[in-house]
DNA sequence: CTGCATCCTCTCGGATACTG
DNA sequence: CAGTATCCGAGAGGATGCAG
């Protein structure tokens, strides 16, 4: 049996509502930013400096201010190492990659499809 | 074999860089109402009004802005019925089904997680 | 019933400069 | 290297009123 919305609801009443946690969930993890760090992360450890890289277009204000929603949320996790120059890395906690496990196949599939969508 | 970002990468050189078609469809489809409309479309075909109470807290403007988004798109389909009063109807495409095979079990796992997500 | 037009607010997000 | 602080514009999004 495939999942389907409406049994999504019936498992979970006033999922997906106004003020439902989901909601919140959703604006965080579907985020413009959230999306493409998650998925850089996905691949592994990264520092500040390679995940600004990796995310081609972000500005450090919404690097660091996403990286600190995400690891709110414990789907990223930070870890410091005292040195000089300071070194910091980041990645994806066990939650997060189970999130992305979830996430990585409607990436492919939009991967797949976005030149034909955005040609129509 | 499981998917990873990487391969996707490398399948698609250049997505989900800045000024690809991936991003442009993310935005769309991931956006805060784009998820809860085509969600609430997974379940059947629904009229304007149906929606409009289907997706809990959406205004008329962003329902009617969101809907020519994804119309666009080809994701969702609008069937208009000539008769007094008007009646519209909404569903998913073939494209837009595809799509939200890959989506429940995103929103799922967000459906099972998020109370706990919030709270820490 | 199914929208579109207008106005207004507020948050997202970019640019720039600065710190430990 | 890894951030923080500040300013500012653009656009998301809400409320209301009106049209076919």
């Amino acid at each position: 049996m495939s999942v389907s919305y409406a049994q999504i609801q019936a498992d979970h009443p006033g999922s997906f509502s106004h003020a439902c946690p989901t909601r919140t969930v959703l604006d965080h993890v579907m985020s413009r930013w959230g999306v493409l760090i998650l998925s850089a992360l996905s691949d592994g450890t990264l520092r500040w400096g390679q995940l600004c890289r990796a995310v081609d277009g972000i500005s450090e204000k919404m690097l660091a201010s996403t990286l600190r929603t995400l690891t709110a949320d414990s789907l990223v996790a930070r870890e410091s190492f005292p040195a000089v120059p300071p070194h910091v890395e980041y990645r994806l906690t066990d939650r997060g990659r189970e999130l992305m496990e979830r996430m990585l196949p409607l990436l492919e599939w939009i991967a797949d499809n976005a030149e034909e969508i955005t040609a129509g």
